[in-house]
Parts: C-alpha cells; sequence; structure tokens
DNA sequence: GCGGGTTCTCTTTTT
DNA sequence: GAGAACCCGC
C-alpha cells in the first residue's frame, strides 16, 4: 500500500504504532483524520485484523459517517464492518443486547433532553418542592454531572461532601429528585443521554463475563475527540481496552470545549499516568491554514495555563492578513459579512460552499440569515432547532414510542390529550398517581380507567387504549411505514393539522408528511434488514443530529463554533466578538472557564484555510432588548502582528444617538420597535442619564450600579495588565461576587 | 376540561 | 421575541 508513502514521519508513527497504548497529540490541522483513517486500513490490510475486532469511538455521527466513508474509499467495503460511531450510539447497541442483565427491556426508550426535563420538572411539582429553587435545567445538569463522574443516586445521598454543596446552594432536595428521577425513568423503561454511558459501566462493573465478551472482540480500540471525553466514557474504554491494551486515543487539549457536559481535560493531560509504558506522538505540522492564522491561532492559546506543550507551524505562504471588522449593529454586521462574501465570491472565483460564519451561540443566526437573503446568497443552517424537535414531530414520535414502549411515561403525557379528547390535567394526574401508588405501570392503568377516574375521562380513557393497542396490533405484522401512517391518521394528527390552514399549520402538516417519507426511505432501504417500527425508532432517537446531509450544495454554512470542530473552509467568519457573548457570560465564573472560551476562539479560527475574519458589533439585540457591546478581550489578547483593522467599515460607527448621550453607548431597555435609522429611541430602563462613570476612580467600598446586575459594592479591584477589573458583590445576586470590567459601571455618589 | 389572554422565563455550547 | 406556564371565566 502506498498510502504510507504520502506521510510525515510523525503521521506514519502514529499510524504504525498499532500495539500497545498510543496517545496522538493532533494539532488543528495536522490530518488527523487521515492518520486515523489509514491506521485502520493499516491494522485490517497489514496486520490482517479482523475488521470487527476494530473499535473506533468518535464524539458526531457526523465524524463517524465521514471517517466510514474514507476508510471505505482506502480499503473497499470491508470497512463497514469495522464499529465505529458515538459513545451513545455503539453502547446504546450494545445496552439494547445486554438490557436484560440490567432489568431493562431491550426497547427500552431514550429520553432526550426535553423529556429528562419535563420528568423533572412533574417530579418536583409532586413533591411540592419550589420550582423557582428546582429550575430543571438545574437540576438535570447536576444531576447529569454527577452521572458523568459515576454517582449514582445511592452514592449521592450518602455522600456528606455532595449533601454539604447541595445544602450551601440551598438544594438540599436535590438527592431525592435524584432518586426519584431515576425511578421513574426505569419504570417507563428509559434511559437518559447519561444513562446510556453509565448503564455500561454499571453492566461491565457487574457482570464480568460480558465484559469480557467485548473486551476480546475489540481488539483495538480507538477514542477521537478524546480531550472531549468524560470520566464515564473514559473509564468505559479503559476497560474494554484493559485485556489487550491497544487503546489508541487522539486529540488536542487546545480544542476541548465541552467542559459543560462533563468532559474533562485532565483525562487527555493526565493519560500517560494510567499507562506508564505509554507511546506519545505530537502531529504539528498544519498543513490546512496560511502562516498567517496558524500564528494568529497559536496567540490566542498562549495565555492558557492548562496545555500540553507543542509546537503548531506550517509550510504554507503568510496569505492575507486576519481582518478585523468593527460593526455598529447586529445587522450591519450581517451586511458586512454578506457583502464581504459576495465580492470576494465575484472576484476570486470562489463558491458559496468556500465561506463559513461561526458564532457562538444559535441565536445569532437570525442578522447573518437576513443579510445573506438580501443579498441572494444561497446560506444553510447547521444545527439550531433540528427536525426532530419539532413540536409535530416530537408529537408523532410521542405516538410511536407509546405504541412501542407503553411504559413510556413522557411520550404517554405528550399524547393521552394530543389531540384534544377530553383528558385534562387533572386525569393525567390521576392516573400517574394510581400508577405510583400501586407500583404497576401506566398502560395497566390505562386498561383498567374505570377503576381509577370516573365517568366521561374514563370512557375517553378506553377509547384511548383501544387506539393504542390496535395500533400495538398493526406493529406486530406490518412494518414501521405502515404502522407510521395509519398512526397519523387514525390518531387525527393529520386531521388536526390540516384544519389549521395558517403558514405555520401548513408547514407543520409537510414536516409531518416529510417524517413519514423518511420512515418510507428507511423500510425501503436494503441496508435496514429489521424493518419493524421498533428498530426504525431506535435508529433514530440518537440521530438529533442533522445526518440527512445535503452537503453538494453550493452554499455559505452559518454554525455555531461547538458544530464546527473537525470542519474546514477557505473563508471563515469568526462574528460577535463581544465582552459577555463571547467569551460568554456564563462562562466567566472561573479561570478554567475562561480558558475554555479561549480554547473555542481557538478552534473557530482553526477552521480557516485561506483567510479569517473577525468581528465585533458594538450594539445587539438579546430578546427583544437592546445591548451595549464591549469589544471582547480575545481581540485584545490577540498578536497583532498580522491583523489589519478595517477603518473604513469601522468609521460609520456613531449612527446610534439617544437623548442626552454621545457616541454608541446604548444600554439594556429599549424596546425593539424603538429602533430605526433617524428616530428617537426611547431609553425604559435604567435612568436615561445612566451613564458609565470615569472608572478609574473606582475603589474598594464605593457603591456601584450596573445595568443588568443593579446596585452593588466594589470588594476588591484588580489590574491585569491593562485591563483593570473589580470583584463586586451585588445584592440581587446573595453570596455570588461577580468579577466585572469597569466599563459598564456608575459609581452612586 | 377548555380556550383565550396574559405573564414569565430563558436564552451556551450537544449526545 | 418565542414558547411555556399560568390564570380566569365559561
Amino acid at each position: 500500500m502506498d498510502y504510507l508513502s504520502s506521510l510525515n514521519p510523525q503521521q506514519r508513527e502514529a499510524v504504525e504504532c498499532t500495539e500497545g497504548p498510543l496517545m496522538i497529540i493532533a494539532g488543528a490541522g495536522s490530518g488527523k483524520t487521515r492518520v486515523l483513517t489509514i491506521r485502520i486500513a493499516h491494522l485490517i490490510h497489514q496486520k490482517g485484523v479482523d475488521p470487527f475486532q476494530i473499535l473506533s469511538l468518535t464524539f458526531t455521527n457526523k465524524a463517524a459517517s465521514e471517517m466510514k466513508q474514507r476508510i471505505e474509499k482506502l480499503i473497499g467495503l470491508e470497512a463497514r464492518n469495522t464499529w465505529m460511531g458515538t459513545f451513545h450510539s455503539v453502547f446504546a447497541k450494545i445496552l439494547r443486547v445486554e438490557a436484560g442483565k440490567l432489568g431493562y427491556p431491550s426497547n427500552f426508550t431514550i429520553y432526550d433532553t426535553e423529556d429528562s426535563k419535563s420528568l423533572i420538572r412533574s417530579i418536583v411539582k409532586e413533591k411540592k418542592l419550589d420550582d423557582k429553587v428546582y429550575k430543571p435545567n438545574t437540576v438535570l445538569s447536576r444531576i447529569s454531572g454527577a452521572k458523568n463522574r459515576l454517582i449514582s443516586w445511592q452514592t449521592y445521598l450518602n455522600d456528606p461532601y455532595v449533601r454539604a454543596d447541595d445544602e450551601a446552594a440551598l438544594k438540599p432536595k436535590m438527592g431525592e429528585i435524584y432518586k426519584t428521577y431515576q425511578e421513574r425513568l426505569f419504570k417507563s423503561s428509559a434511559m437518559d443521554f447519561d444513562d446510556l454511558l453509565f448503564n455500561t459501566n454499571v453492566l461491565f462493573r457487574d457482570h464480568p463475563d460480558i465484559l469480557n465478551k467485548y473486551q476480546q472482540r475489540f481488539r483495538y480500540v480507538m477514542v477521537d475527540e478524546f480531550q472531549d471525553t468524560n470520566l464515564s466514557q473514559y473509564l468505559i474504554t479503559k476497560k474494554l481496552a484493559a485485556v489487550h491494551q491497544n487503546i489508541c486515543v487522539v486529540g488536542d487539549d487546545a480544542q476541548s470545549i465541552y467542559a459543560f457536559r462533563g468532559a474533562d481535560i485532565q483525562n487527555i493531560l493526565n493519560f500517560e499516568k494510567d499507562y506508564p509504558d505509554l507511546r506519545t506522538v505530537k502531529l504539528e505540522q498544519n498543513y490546512r491554514s496560511t502562516k498567517n492564522i496558524v500564528h494568529t491561532a497559536n496567540s490566542i492559546i498562549a495565555k492558557n495555563k492548562a496545555q500540553l506543550k507543542k509546537n503548531i507551524w506550517t509550510a504554507n505562504d503568510h496569505g492575507a492578513p486576519i481582518e478585523l471588522i468593527k460593526a455598529t449593529s447586529d445587522n450591519e454586521e450581517g451586511r458586512i459579512v454578506a457583502t464581504t462574501i459576495f465580492e470576494e465570491k465575484n472576484s476570486l472565483q470562489l463558491q458559496n460552499s468556500d465561506f463559513a460564519i461561526l458564532y457562538r451561540t444559535n441565536s445569532q443566526s437570525r442578522a447573518m440569515e437576513e443579510a445573506l437573503r438580501k443579498m441572494n446568497i444561497a446560506y444553510r443552517i447547521v444545527g439550531g432547532l433540528s427536525f426532530y424537535q419539532r413540536k409535530e414531530i416530537k408529537d408523532l414520535m410521542a405516538y410511536l414510542r407509546f405504541v412501542v414502549n407503553p411504559s413510556d411515561e413522557e411520550a404517554f403525557k405528550r399524547i393521552v390529550n394530543y389531540p384534544k379528547r377530553g383528558i385534562g390535567d387533572t386525569s393525567v394526574e390521576k392516573i400517574l398517581v394510581a400508577a405510583y401508588e400501586h407500583d404497576i405501570s401506566i398502560w395497566e392503568v390505562i386498561t383498567h380507567a374505570s377503576s381509577f377516574l370516573s365517568g366521561r375521562s374514563a370512557s375517553s380513557l378506553d377509547d384511548f387504549s383501544v387506539m393504542i393497542r390496535s395500533f400495538a396490533m398493526d406493529m406486530e405484522r406490518k412494518d414501521a411505514y405502515e404502522v407510521a401512517s395509519t398512526v397519523a391518521k387514525q390518531s387525527g394528527i393529520l386531521r388536526e393539522l390540516y384544519e389549521d390552514k395558517t403558514i405555520e399549520g401548513l408547514n407543520r402538516y409537510e414536516n409531518v408528511q416529510e417524517l413519514l417519507n423518511a420512515i418510507k426511505e428507511y423500510v425501503d432501504s436494503p441496508e435496514n434488514e429489521i424493518k419493524t417500527l421498533g428498530a426504525f425508532l431506535q435508529e433514530i432517537a440518537l440521530l438529533t443530529d442533522e445526518d440527512q446531509n445535503k452537503n453538494n450544495q453550493d452554499v455559505v454554512t452559518l454554525m455555531t463554533i461547538h458544530a464546527s470542530k473537525g470542519l474546514e473552509f477557505k473563508y471563515v467568519f469568526v462574528v460577535g466578538l463581544e465582552e459577555d457573548l463571547f467569551p460568554s457570560q456564563m462562562m466567566m465564573q472561573s479561570r478554567e472557564d475562561l480558558e475554555e472560551e479561549r480554547r473555542l476562539f481557538y478552534v473557530a479560527t482553526t477552521r480557516a484555510m485561506d483567510r479569517l475574519y473577525l468581528s465585533h458589533a458594538m450594539t445587539r439585540y438579546r430578546y427583544g432588548r437592546l445591548l451595549s457591546c464591549e469589544p471582547s478581550r480575545f481581540l485584545e489578547e490577540l498578536d497583532p502582528t498580522y491583523i489589519k483593522v478595517n477603518k473604513k467599515l469601522g468609521s460609520s460607527a456613531a449612527s446610534f444617538q439617544f437623548p442626552g448621550r454621545e457616541g454608541n453607548n446604548g444600554f439594556v431597555g429599549l424596546k425593539r420597535p424603538a429602533i430605526r435609522e433617524g428616530i428617537t429611541a426611547k431609553v425604559h430602563t435604567p435612568s436615561p442619564d445612566f451613564k458609565p462613570s470615569n472608572t478609574n476612580n473606582l475603589a474598594e467600598g464605593m457603591q456601584v450600579e450596573h445595568p443588568k446586575f443593579g446596585f452593588g459594592k466594589v470588594l476588591k479591584v484588580e489590574t491585569e495588565g491593562a485591563n483593570r477589573k473589580a470583584s463586586i458583590h451585588f445584592d440581587n445576586f446573595g453570596d455570588k461576587t461577580l468579577l466585572l470590567s469597569f466599563a459598564k459601571l456608575r459609581i452612586v455618589e
């Protein structure tokens, strides 16, 4: 095979070192995917390894399918036989087979985040706890965090430190909620995302024979994006590789951006402690980007404390300087980006697909979309509200889920009274309580409606159960498509949507039809041998990602930076570089988090091959309010050597003028309709004379006002280089101290 | 139990 | 600004 000769010495070492533990530190653009695919091809062809014995774990479905395709190109159809997929999908598959060992049926449902939150909401309500204190999001992330660190609810309840934490946070009932949450999941024959990993760990811990089976099967284990693994995932791979020790992890600590879902950068920083005879290969040559971009990217993460030593370099040309765009507003930012794309495309004969616009939050896409639409530039948005998250799709899916698994509480709640059939909240409550108190399944309550409900609701519920049962009988002998289209019609969903003649209603109707089409495609595809509804649902549960690759169109790509990992584009725009937005305000609690934001910025810039544009807007809408925005501190941290500030575009900056104010210091509280060119805007809050004071005078003990956080007291003033920061205790924030830059503070005299 | 109107909440990122 | 939760009158 001559594919080896195309590799540089480090890449080749990574490919040829097949036995024993190996860590590949792969800088951005260093040909990581290529090395991985060739390594697998090499294993199969040169070493004669059976593809069935190779397990490759990735983080997104996209990465998995791309790698599969590339291996297929190298070695042909044999590639299909390797085990390749996301952690969640691979272990969900294994759990389906072994579910019985854990007391689960193999047709267990996988709850998505929305299901989980809804379940938590009802638990909090049932326990008569304050839903302001126990918010679904907070509770779920606490539970999720515990699971990712393999803390069961039993351990959770008994751990004095964990308890102390919760007591301190004034959320002492957290453990109790966790316990009930798990019980209810189990009763619903459901697992949430974290359970897929948690339960795999439990399975391997309690059933050595099963662990051994998979240890024997997977002689070679590879983990891509290793810097993004959490403890739960890491322990699974470690256990699987314990016998053969052929574990190969590939990652880049500089691209670790998933701490919020439990990823622990220490996994990669400490990997060698677990494997003393570890071999490490560093891929440091960047093949993707110009010198300017590589240099700029390096300067971004240089400030981070936690990192592995490496020196990313490139033999490519210097290329054009990085361009810095200053825009007045988010709309102008969009306009500049769209115009630039238009011009560059024409003058350089580029394609739309050469461009990508990256942002920190999904909500930023709107201004970009509008501008692109006005310029008639085709685009697509990756992520955001995916097809499977739409209400109408979730509704039909809930029916299908319930037919397959009539213990599924969340599916039941969703469909029992949709379309309206006279079973209101009170009845639903009674049904759930009955199931809980008599320790029977929801389905048993439903089929004995008259013993739990009275008169009219009982007979409505009877009709409902008759309907579901007929669907279930269909399922026995018909394929997924036939069942699904029967359900769509008989349940009344299609009629309900058909009668809605609004544009949105029409859309919803078409979406449901599209789901039916997708099921038809699934059934017709020769690749899917089992065509039952159950099989389809299992396939789909983890495909929340938009997987229908409409890749081959010539469109500009818009997406969050998180979604951009692993991709590359000739021209990249990183927009919305404003303090509090990027770096995100919510991440600014600790130093590690700032480091993660920096790595995120690094990921964004290293997507660019030829040219990189960075932009920030001075005003931006958020929740219908106008914000004034300081440029992100990251812009100041950049090495300015190769950066060009676009003066021409920045000079139009002063078009917003508020009463009694000069320049661009708009503040929170402007209602959207007021904002039009040439109009006098009305300031609601705070008072019109609210303006930044000369913050150099800020000192300990002073009273200050902040437009968002209200009144507070300065505890400490710090100087870090050119930046001055103040730790402030705000009256409205309990014990919390916030660390802020001065710009938005007013000193109260 | 239902519908309509109003108020509240959440806006970081993903499997 | 959107979507969910809430409240109230029938």
